[in-house]
RNA sequence: GCCCCCAUCAUCUAGAGGCCCAGGAUACAGGAUUCUCAGUCCUGAUACGCGGGUUCGAAUCCCGCUGGGGGUACCA
């Protein structure tokens, strides 16, 4: 056997290009996410490019609406692209279903060099072939009759109208390597390898070799993708070869896998990971929050779409956080990033082997960081929106109930996670009259507890005039009112609560009740009174 | 079947021969604080898959095993 390897991946050259190449799915996966933002990072790390190309090769004939949900999720991260669609670039068309030319030149470039052939075996024989060699547990190899055919029976099986495939044919006595950037060594013996098919029957042509002929084109400096390519890439540095192309560095970042499960995190299996104890969580979440948003519930957006999260109202910096923590850290002790941060130490050596549990806790802990760093008015403009949407808060917001909602969500303070919280404190946004109380917390802390209505009705006389009726004010006067009636603070507390937002748990009560105001506070009262039947 | 990859606490990870009877974070448990919840602050439990080497010394290097995963398409 001849040893000849394919020259080994070239040094890093200045300006790096990395691409990242979706297809119009109708979402943004969240793993694909991960991939495309560490695409991103090495390009802006090395001050380099960033190129968005579409990979519809499937012919689909929706490509644009299923496209929109990809640049909404780049968009919405930030994550920018230099070259691709919507901004053009030196290297276009950046869809693959008009780079045809370029594909079909460089296969026949590849038949008239003898690189590759034209392959007329019917898929029967293929698949009789296929089943032969596993039975006796050998590597498939095509075998190569078409090869054999001389040009006059050639031009008869065309002239008959004969499909035939185009296979790359592969050096069987040769081996493949690469250097991988963060893998390192990888090797295949090309005597192990199956001609693979570049060109359809009906003249498309199959992602490997389109990939190929595009990194080449677009002078991709850096191919950087999950894990599951890896394979693909004995196949493509031959091709990359045979093109006479310089090869890129190949760099196979690890796949997440979904939460409690080792394998790789995808729409289907997070369907039937539906009821496991984390994305329960996440589902139970969707399943509330949204169809007050008017956005469907959880089958319309779940945990795998990066959607589900900006409509949920998480942070750009909080999913970044988190993303760039899977498979990927800085140092020992550094968990808490900004892009900026991660951009600039963002290096391929420290990217981590195996693959990466996709932990949600984890996520929910970055965001709330962030979300605690955020100033009022930036986490009241998040909430603002959610609040119109579910229709809590007028379309036009007027500086009165711009303030409202500053002190609710001031008063929430770090109970605000992600801005649809917000939505969890209806009580202060709802009139008196569509309040509801919390039934079994009314139960048990008002109507079944014996004194508390007397207490209640006591405590509404005093409160009705109690000046100012701010927070400081009201806490004193609780505190007294518990000393002169000789009770526990707990006796009075948890009723007034109750009586006042309607739940057992919420803001502090005093701040809650001057936010309400003395009228709606003696109002709600008033109807909590009634219904204990007294 | 064949090819390739991977292997440190429940999870994300640090660790590139002695700094490690393994560090940080999340989650978990207990305690403190408070009107509830959330948070915060302490405290705690939990990991180098197994077996061989190499070495004065191995989580770190080598080999084997086991386990997990990916690819094996006229999918991407």
């Amino acid at each position: 056997m001849r040893s000849m390897t394919v020259p080994a991946s070239v040094p890093a050259r200045v300006p790096v290009r990395t691409r990242f190449a979706p297809s119009p799915t109708g979402y943004m996966h969240i793993g694909g996410m991960r991939t495309a933002l560490f695409v991103w990072l090495w390009a802006r790390h090395n001050h380099g490019t960033f190129i968005l190309r579409i990979d519809d090769t499937d012919q689909q004939r929706n490509v644009e609406a299923a496209l929109a949900p990809i640049f909404r999720a780049f968009r919405w991260l930030g994550l920018n692209w230099d070259e691709g669609p919507e901004v053009g670039g030196a290297f276009g068309p950046y869809f693959q279903s008009q780079r045809t030319h370029l594909y079909t030149a460089a296969v026949e470039k590849l038949i008239v060099e003898g690189k590759a052939f034209r392959d007329y075996e019917t898929p029967e024989q293929v698949a009789v072939d296929r089943a032969a060699t596993e039975a006796s547990k050998q590597t498939y190899l095509n075998v190569r009759r078409s090869l054999d055919l001389s040009a006059a029976q050639r031009e008869e099986l065309d002239a008959a109208g004969r499909p035939f495939v185009v296979r790359f044919l592969v050096p069987r006595d040769q081996k493949v390597a690469i250097d991988d950037a963060v893998r390192g060594h990888v090797e295949w013996d090309g005597a192990l390898m199956p001609d693979p098919v570049i060109m359809r029957s009906n003249g498309s042509v199959l992602y490997n070799f389109a990939t190929v002929v595009d990194d080449a084109h677009m002078q991709i400096t850096h191919v950087i993708r999950a894990e599951e390519h890896l394979t693909n890439t004995a196949v493509q540095a031959l091709l990359h070869q045979a093109l006479g192309n310089t090869l890129p560095v190949f760099a196979h970042i690890p796949f997440i896998t979904a939460p409690g499960s080792t394998k790789k995190l995808s729409k289907r299996d997070v369907e039937k990971l539906r009821n496991s104890p984390q994305l329960k969580k996440m589902f139970d979440r969707a399943d509330e929050v949204f169809p007050q948003l008017g956005l469907g519930n959880s089958t319309t957006l779940n945990p795998v779409m990066v959607e589900y999260y900006e409509r949920l109202g998480y942070l750009p910096a909080g999913i970044l956080n988190g993303l760039s923590r899977l498979g990927w850290s800085l140092d020992d002790k550094t968990e808490i990033l900004s892009l900026d941060t991660v951009i600039e130490n963002f290096t391929l050596d420290r990217i981590v082997k195996a693959p990466a549990g996709y932990d949600t806790e984890k996520l929910q802990s970055y965001q709330q960081h962030w979300m605690n760093q955020l100033p009022l008015e930036q986490k009241v403009a998040g909430c603002v929106p959610f609040l119109q949407q579910a229709k809590l808060i007028p379309e036009e917001v007027d500086a009165d109930v711009k303030a409202h909602v500053g002190r609710v969500i001031a008063a929430m303070a770090d109970r605000l996670k992600v801005f649809s919280d917000v939505l969890d404190f209806k009580e202060f946004f709802v009139s008196d009259d569509a309040m509801t109380f919390d039934e079994k917390a009314f139960q048990q802390r008002i109507r079944g507890a014996e004194e508390a209505p007397g207490l209640l009705r006591l405590l509404r006389a005093e409160l009705a005039t109690v000046e100012p009726f701010d927070a400081s004010t009201l806490d004193a006067f609780v505190h007294r009112f518990v000393e002169t009636q000789g009770i526990k603070i707990g006796q009075i507390v948890h009723a007034l609560r109750i009586a006042t937002t309607g739940r057992a748990q919420g803001i502090g009560l005093f701040d809650a009740l001057s936010i309400l105001g003395r009228d709606h506070c003696l109002t709600r009262i008033d109807r909590a009174l009634a219904a204990c039947g007294t």
